[in-house]
DNA sequence: CCGTCGCTCTTTGTATACCTAGAGCTATCA
DNA sequence: TGATAGCTCTAGGTATACAAAGAGCGACGG
């Protein structure tokens, strides 16, 4: 579908994706120390591709160097998402906004009617995630800026953490469905206005959800 | 000041410090190639950190990998620099909107007055760069979020590339302090939206003169 | 018994040797 | 003469060997 397959990859793009992976599973919790020699002899490829994996992760942001000899996975809690979403709003308003001035309208009415359809029948996580995914990767195409893509790419690999850590409810899944089809709607209309405060909507609920589910899972943490 | 001293780095920063300064100073111009053996011998150090300083350039996008083999400096056209200001203006505003609801107000009206005395004064080249760092340098501490701070500074290392393909005049030098005078009072009295569209505005006039200056310098290559 | 000095061992940083794949050239055949 | 197949050679990708520095521990002295 995407990128390339696994077995054809350079070792340090393998060694990069499987710790990335790790990591937003929570395979490797935030904390856990990534030593060189022990990593590059789990994963089976040697220090020299480990290490560029290791610098690939922590200009992502996702590791970082405790102390000069120590490389950790970094630490989420409530406050680095609160920054999280300050930058996204930043980003996805002003992406909303050129898209809605730049995109193809048939595109985006196509899209709004998927997340309309959507919104009716109550589809699973699988169907809601994967059209989110394309509406992101429509809304990139059309924005055609490659440092706002790249900073976005940035933004969705540390929200599949956070999303790990706050269990998104039904409701809240719905009612994002809702909330992505304004935004689609807007962009389709060409209003730029009503596409970036719908995004800012979309933010706000979503990060007081993200927020509240975290709440939550602190106070009763007891459902492994 | 800032960071640490040449002699005491490592390999691999002392790479990338030195090719970003050529990168940025025009030695090595758009278009050239890097190999790895080439540059590595002409600094000094073996291909292994030479490879993380490209690495790392390529992360900032500074260098490109034109084709699977060749590495090269990356382009910079006119709508490189339109893509650049667009994401300028999202982070920037977005900084300037946080800075005026967070900042210490003393601080930023501290900045404010010398912005008004250099304005009063026609100081140098020199001077004006060296309060727009501190400038920005307490907007990023204001801001406080680790995510618009590390994506402004690859903003600002690519915009010392674009201010050096595009002389700025006197009076435009002149009309941006100004403009920083008018931001960095807005942020002191809190007005996050003045401060916001003050900083549009700036932005907008700086691309404007850029972007003129540009077309200028394609009519009259003469001036070596 | 406690503190400090020094050693060792681990771990990162760097250099280099090896491997592989692709681009370009040449020679041969149609 | 043109095209193609094979070869060579270069450059990147990977593994490993080497060096240096820091943390942890132990022994010795006060």
């Amino acid at each position: 579908m995407e990128a390339g397959k696994g077995e054809s990859m350079r070792a340090s793009d393998r060694a990069y994706r499987t710790l990335l992976t790790e990591i937003q599973d929570g395979l490797l919790p935030a904390g856990a120390v990534l030593g060189e020699v022990e990593q590059a002899a789990r994963l089976g490829v040697s220090r020299t591709p480990l290490r560029e994996a290791l610098a690939r992760l922590a200009a992502d942001g996702l590791v970082v160097q405790q102390s000069p000899r120590v490389t950790v996975v970094s630490d989420v809690d409530a406050d680095d998402i609160r920054a999280l979403f300050e930058f996204r709003r930043a980003l996805e308003e002003a992406a909303a906004r050129l898209a809605a001035t730049r995109a193809d309208p048939a595109e985006f009415a196509e899209l709004a009617a998927e997340f309309d359809r959507t919104s009716l029948r109550g589809e699973g996580r699988e169907h809601y995630y994967d059209l989110i995914a394309r509406f992101d990767a429509a809304l990139d195409d059309a924005v055609d800026n490659i440092y706002l893509s790249s900073a976005l790419r940035t933004i969705r690999t540390h929200l599949v953490r956070v999303r790990r850590l706050a269990r998104e409810n039904p409701a809240r899944l719905s009612a994002s469905v809702g909330e992505h089809a304004l935004i689609a709607h807007a962009i389709a209309a060409k209003d730029a206005d009503l596409a970036a405060h719908a995004t800012h909507v979309h933010l706000h609920n979503a990060l007081t959800n993200i927020l509240a589910s975290l709440a939550e899972a602190r106070t009763e943490p007891g459902a492994a």
